[in-house]
DNA sequence: CTGAAAGCGCTTACAG
DNA sequence: CTGAAAGCGCTTACAG
């Protein structure tokens, strides 16, 4: 026998029908105990397993859901993966990860073998729902949920933070501290998500604090380390001064500390720092990082759990604005006026 | 009509039977152009998808692999599962992440699961290869290949780098800056793969050029940052002194330095520090990571590029021991002596 | 308690 | 060029 055994096989092996064999690999009732001992003996000397593509042929339920990220890498999408993983299994469930990296083309691509390969649900992470998502999205009758993002055109259920409100706070928090000249390296120009509200909360609370916003104090990156030396390097070279920095994500302030500190600058006592996330990386770099702490694993987890309610009862389930919490650490400092 | 159409219901709308349908699917030949064109009309018309499932279920094929990991968070991983999705999507393939946690009774279930699930293959990253996983993976009859780490029982082709030699050379290039005080930041104790072989490169490199190596000058963590700055602070309060350390891995370096320059430690000057990965964090951090570059994106592609030729046309592989690099930045420097 | 049979949505010889 | 039919490995009424 080269294939691996089938229903059949251990049907016939037991000399019963399939049908009893499937009703004791389901638990189900209608069968003497003693076929039962004869059927899973023939399962234990056959070695064989469920064939769960067949299975789910005929209950056109997968067990799988799809992910799509718009980037893999990174510590970022990689925990929010895990929390989102840790759930499925727990469930029952298998993941599918699609890298869309943020583009549209492999976006659509992917959703479509999602459909294909017959997915009960999709989570959607991070990147900003375009209207031919939306569309392709409702088209598919599976169940989205999205994390770190929202739709504009249609109920989605999401998990995510106060992005605007973060931003504020850390923003204020920097003011609290004295500071008056900060500057701030956003995300992506036009990200709707992460970008805009983070850019707007920053702007909000200079201005509720009566302080002007200086357009030259505003450098963008693209939310990894790499891009955020970069900002930083421009804004030093820009000729605006500033005595505190906040950066839209980990990853940019570490990359613009270290730029900063190759200039000899000292970090909190020439410059303050902030950042966005509280990834592990915060607190093992020096000095460590006061950041904005986003429960990323946990999102995933609920985002994960929503998705599965959805999948399995079909209710709705209603969104969640889960709670962001300030960090203090090392990388802020008072500002010390010269006396 | 509720459910998604079938190939029943374009070959019904276009008048001409499922065999047909199925053949202009899959771009065969035999029909005519008209009939071709009348079936192209009734899918576009129906918005017709393919069920990979069914298709699954009598190809004996699903287009899907499964990906094995210890621990999906962090860089390292991430990188590597970039590198084989990437090369995976283009190939038609889908590729289902599974957290280990580099747990037996995990790993035993994801592999039932992946097995049950039909994937046409595994890549198995990282961990040790451990008996009952061998056995299980010879079991089931879906091409393996390894990425990381290497099985010690029988021939499945793997990518990796020469830890052992990687150590030695890092080790060697302190050596060579004037260092003889080296201390070494290991990973997991019994780690067969990334912990054992490095730390024999660093004792052999140190005996090579008559060094004694002392023991209270090595301390152990498991890979992670906070694990390093915790090896870190037992180094400093062991009482033994040293000018240098190697880590075993960009992680932990970035972990201890944290931990030193916490201690007032300035870093390269009283503390050189090498590091192994060379994560795109070691370039963003400062002083930036002198380490060993591991080429881990090109990694996971080459083991999914192995993969899918043993899935394609199965004939065995090479395994690929990779050519790994030092990277020299900022964090080493040449021994200051006392003068 | 148990089995025969239909059906899930496809593909693939086989026959015309 | 085209279709009827068997079959992939399961599940699930239905009948006994």
């Amino acid at each position: 026998m080269k294939n691996p055994p089938t229903i059949k096989d251990v049907a016939k092996r037991a000399n019963v029908s399939v049908a009893t064999v499937s009703r004791v690999l389901h638990n189900l009732s209608g069968y003497s105990s003693a076929t039962k001992d004869k059927i899973l003996d023939a399962i234990e000397e056959l070695g064989y397993q469920p064939n769960a593509i067949a299975r789910g042929l005929v209950n056109k339920r997968t067990q799988t859901i799809g992910v799509l990220f718009p980037a893999v890498s990174g510590y970022f999408s990689s925990t929010l993966l895990h929390g989102i993983e840790e759930y499925a299994h727990s469930k029952g469930f298998s993941v599918i990860v699609c890298n869309t990296q943020d583009d549209g083309k492999r976006t659509m691509k992917y959703l479509q073998v999602l459909r294909e390969k017959q997915v009960d649900g999709i989570i959607f992470a991070s990147a900003e729902v375009k209207d031919e998502y939306d569309q392709a999205i409702s088209e598919m009758r599976v169940p989205v949920v999205l994390v770190n993002t929202f739709s504009q055109k249609q109920i989605i259920p999401y998990v995510k933070i106060d992005d605007r409100l973060a931003a504020y706070q850390a923003t204020s928090y920097l003011i609290q501290n004295g500071h008056r000249e900060i500057a701030m390296i956003s995300g992506t120009v036009g990200d709707r998500i992460a970008g805009s509200p983070r850019l707007e909360g920053y702007r909000q609370a200079l201005e509720d604090h009566g302080i002007a916003c200086v357009e030259s104090r505003i450098a963008y990156g693209t939310f990894n380390m790499e891009s955020g030396s970069q900002a930083m390097e421009r804004l030093l070279e820009g000729g605006v001064s500033f005595t505190a920095v906040f950066a839209a994500s980990d990853e940019m302030a570490i990359g613009a500390m270290g730029a900063a500190m190759k200039k000899g600058i000292t970090i909190p006592e020439e410059l303050s720092v902030i950042g966005f996330d509280d990834l592990e990386l915060s607190r093992a770099v020096y000095p460590s990082l006061t950041t904005i702490h986003q429960p990323l694993a946990q999102m995933g987890r609920m985002a994960c759990e929503k998705l599965i309610a959805l999948i399995d009862d079909g209710e709705d389930v209603a969104s969640s604005m889960v709670a962001h919490k300030l960090i203090e650490r090392e990388s802020v400092s008072p500002l010390h006026r010269p006396s």
